[in-house]
DNA sequence: CATGAATGAGTCTTCATTCAT
DNA sequence: GATGAATGAAGACTCATTCAT
């Protein structure tokens, strides 16, 4: 995908990185960043741990590594998806699908997501994450313009600030799949996008 | 409170586990369950470190009995806020109000709640918490129930169904209590409920 | 000797920190700092590796304790050699002699007496001991009043300044001290301190 | 110097262990032994890691060659300081003087030389050094020659054995050396050899 | 034949837990 | 019953050495 043109050994370079951060992703995400030894990363992805000392140049890094790398991934396709439509209320519909889509694809994804995201700042990155919150920060108001340019198309009424709104979407859209997460038969993220976004959108209080 | 009634040595002991955990919530919710040590809360609490083995059988369990007691205070203050009026729009109003309140009031606190129930499921409480998801589910459920009966009374419209709509809620105010620990000064957990309540409330859908 | 009028508790601190002391003392001599592990000196010492991390904040302040109280011990036996007599001829052949006693008894201590104080700069001790070339210098400078006070009562003559005799003297004794350390039975440290002192004392030349 | 009349391929051979040996001797005589890493040197040197190991056997031998090179180096130069002049006296002038000029312009072998010859004989030389004690122990009894010569023609008296005032003459310049390493500015190494020698020939005692 | 990527044994250090006093 | 000294297993990281290219 992106190891083209680059010189033999590059390619092979990038390919070790991707496993080393492959193993990592998953023993991180499945016991958490304390109850994983570099040896047992090592083990998994089947290097030396000196090896893995030479592409990162300790566990911390590693992780942060780990952690930016998917974030990007992440947000980069949820970006995407909500590029192509015009429609401010299609963009929020894929955007909805899009992320339920990706994490169905990638529990182990969803498990770091919440747990840098959300879960406490006390945690591995502290003090190291402002890089990984700003860019947050910045999916969250590119996710406020949708809300923006749908209040200016009169699609949206004004019922909040548009980046209220995004903290507001976002927030829905991670209780249902933190709700799968744990009970993935029970509570099923749903296909329909429509069944997340109504609560959003038809207004609970009776006229 | 609970102590009334209780053998002078039981009472004594009692106060004793709550110094400890007092101590416990303080520094775990500042460093996380890895970065204190046993020894930094038997030097916090004052207390010798076989005195903290005495109430407790091990790190893991002091942790889970301060998580558990803490989840139990949270849960039952935000169910008593419900209690008191009859209609359910107020019995929200004062859910989202008492919730802003008890985090504000406990900041400790809310590290602690963002790392069990958001923060991903494998960190120390992994395999031990099905007691806290469980009380967490049925806090969810006395929640949806206030849904259900504004619906049955014709308050609400049948947008979703109540445990969604309760999971929703959960969410939307989730995003804003983080939204506030992350930056306080410029994101303030609103004083008035409504402008979280609004977005569930009015329907963002222009007719 | 020094624990009197101590606690049962310190003194058993005292105790147990000198046998470490001890152990590192005979490791340290025999094979170099960087030849023993902290791993090595707790077995020879008969502890847990935890408990040297009770006494010793590191490996390194380990040592650097162990260099230090040896040479104190060392250059006070000196310094009193050096005290009781009046005549400087004396002083000097006292000083002569206990040298010689000293290491001969504490041939551990002679191993790292030279590597510390005449062994290249970047050892171990680099950048640590200021203190320990500041307390060397200064013994050079009381063995240095012993040849200044010679001269005044025109017991010795003015051949160099007092300071570089001591230094002189420093080097003729350790020259002798290595010589018997690197082959004990072939050349001993003379029992008659005028052995070595009469090459200072006679003067090569024949006039 | 020494590569003439060779193919081309060793002269080539002899630059290469030449470049290999001066990097490693300033590495090792500025930071000591443990704290060089082969890396470091390969670097240093412009080499691979593997072409080092092609022409020693492993660090340790790397050492190794490295300070018999050097002491045979400087042996050599002392010895040739001492052919020129008949006169033991002019020989002795001639010593001190080139011992300090060898020194001031090696001030990297000077840290090799004590680290080997006077540090604690525990360093990583233990065990293999019986070679290059060997030779200096060969190089003392071509400096006491000179004094038994000194003495065959009445120039000396017989205050001592010669071997035994070599080691003297060798304790007193390795002194003063040490004194110039410690502290350049403050202690110059005599430029005039009877600042040193005087100690030796004029007797301290008064008549 | 030179290279330097890969290896993994070995080191320092921390900290949960025990138990003699 | 409280204490906290002692324990030692476990983890992050380094670096001498090898060997496939």
């Amino acid at each position: 995908m992106d190891d083209n043109g680059l010189p033999r050994r590059e390619r092979e370079k990038l390919r070790q990185r991707k496993e080393m951060l492959a193993a990592a992703l998953e023993l991180f995400s499945e016991k958490g960043y304390h109850n994983v030894s570099m040896h047992d990363i090592a083990q998994k992805a089947e290097f030396a741990i000196g090896t893995l000392y030479k592409f990162f140049r300790n566990k911390e890094d590693l992780y942060k590594a780990l952690v930016l790398e998917q974030a990007d991934r992440f947000h980069e396709a949820l970006t995407n998806a909500m590029k192509e439509p015009d429609d401010e209320i299609e963009k929020l519909r894929n955007y909805v699908m899009a992320k339920g889509e990706i994490f169905r694809a990638n529990i182990s994804m969803i498990r770091l997501y919440f747990a840098e995201t959300r879960g406490a700042s006390f945690n591995v990155m502290a003090g190291l994450d402002p890089e990984i919150r700003q860019r947050y920060h910045e999916f969250l108001k590119s996710l406020a313009s949708v809300f923006e340019n749908g209040m200016r198309r009169k699609l949206f009424k004004t019922i909040s600030e548009p980046y209220y709104l995004a903290v507001a979407l976002e927030g829905l859209t991670n209780a249902f799949l933190f709700l799968w997460l744990e009970a993935p038969e029970r509570y099923p993220y749903p296909e329909d996008p429509d069944a997340i976004l109504d609560i959003l959108f038809k207004g609970l209080i009776a006229s």
